[in-house]
DNA sequence: GCCATTTTTGACAACCATTTTCGTTTTCGT
DNA sequence: ACGAAAACGAAAATGGTTGTCAAAAATGGC
């Protein structure tokens, strides 16, 4: 693990939300560290590929990264906001897309599946903001 | 509802897969249509901002669109292979992913659900291919 | 049908996230 | 310390998508 890969994902993991590598770039050239923006997208490259980090496509199609606790199967409730994320597990959507596929006659079934919202804090602070 | 939307729109009715913009573009001038690729995104774009169409993001970012039978909230069984869908309706998920959100204090949930799998279809031209 | 106004179209350029290239720097084994 | 291998970063290239703008087509009185 090289040094500046080790800085990417600390930020990451600082960040304990979503972040796109142009997010990350920004944060860490602003906290003084000269890396580059390619050796950036080649760090969270290499941490997805060994599944240190999860990512997901937001709507207009930029590519988010989150340092999760877990490496183990999950899902993620997003918050629009702030982009804070909650990691969930359960039996439940596994069991449904299995079941979704195997009715259906697919194999190698596997399913992609995030929940969206706005978290307390968010909720709380748009009240607030009259 | 201009010509060229109309056909753009009857294209992808015709592949009842989700298909790309430029996948559509090609499509309707192999077929001997002059339409402009400009036209055919302007035509995506007002296509799903009326949700005639569905869209969602493939792994590499590339939006592709599809013309489904309802307009109602629904999910999709996609085949890797061909990307035939079909459409997948339940409160299974819907209310799983509500519970998630409540659980957590997450206000104005949504969420995105797709299953992937290999279509009967495909797999047995995969195990026929020797 | 005919002209003026509005809408739609499409070639081209601009955008922007991401990838590739390639010469330089750092790391690692001996 | 020394040479090979890996990592780095600036700049250029890529590719899907959007913006621009002038031409073409549809619309609506008359
Ligand atoms: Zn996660
Ligand atoms: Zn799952
Ligand atoms: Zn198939
Ligand atoms: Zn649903």
């Amino acid at each position: 693990m090289s040094t500046r890969r080790e800085a990417v994902r600390q930020a990451l993991t600082d960040a304990s939300g979503f972040r796109s590598a142009q997010d990350l770039y920004a944060d860490l050239r602003s906290e003084g560290s000269k890396i580059g923006l390619t050796t950036v997208y080649r760090a969270l490259q290499a941490l997805s590929d060994s599944g240190e980090v999860d990512v997901l496509r937001t709507d207009d199609g930029e590519a988010v990264y989150r340092a999760c606790d877990t490496e183990s199967h999950h899902h993620h409730l997003v918050c629009r906001t702030c982009s804070t994320a909650v990691e969930i597990k359960g039996p439940t959507v596994e069991e449904w897309a299995t079941e979704i596929g195997a009715e259906h006659g697919f194999t190698g079934v596997t399913h992609t599946v995030e929940v969206f919202g706005t978290c307390a804090d968010c909720s709380l602070r748009a009240v607030q903001q009259t």
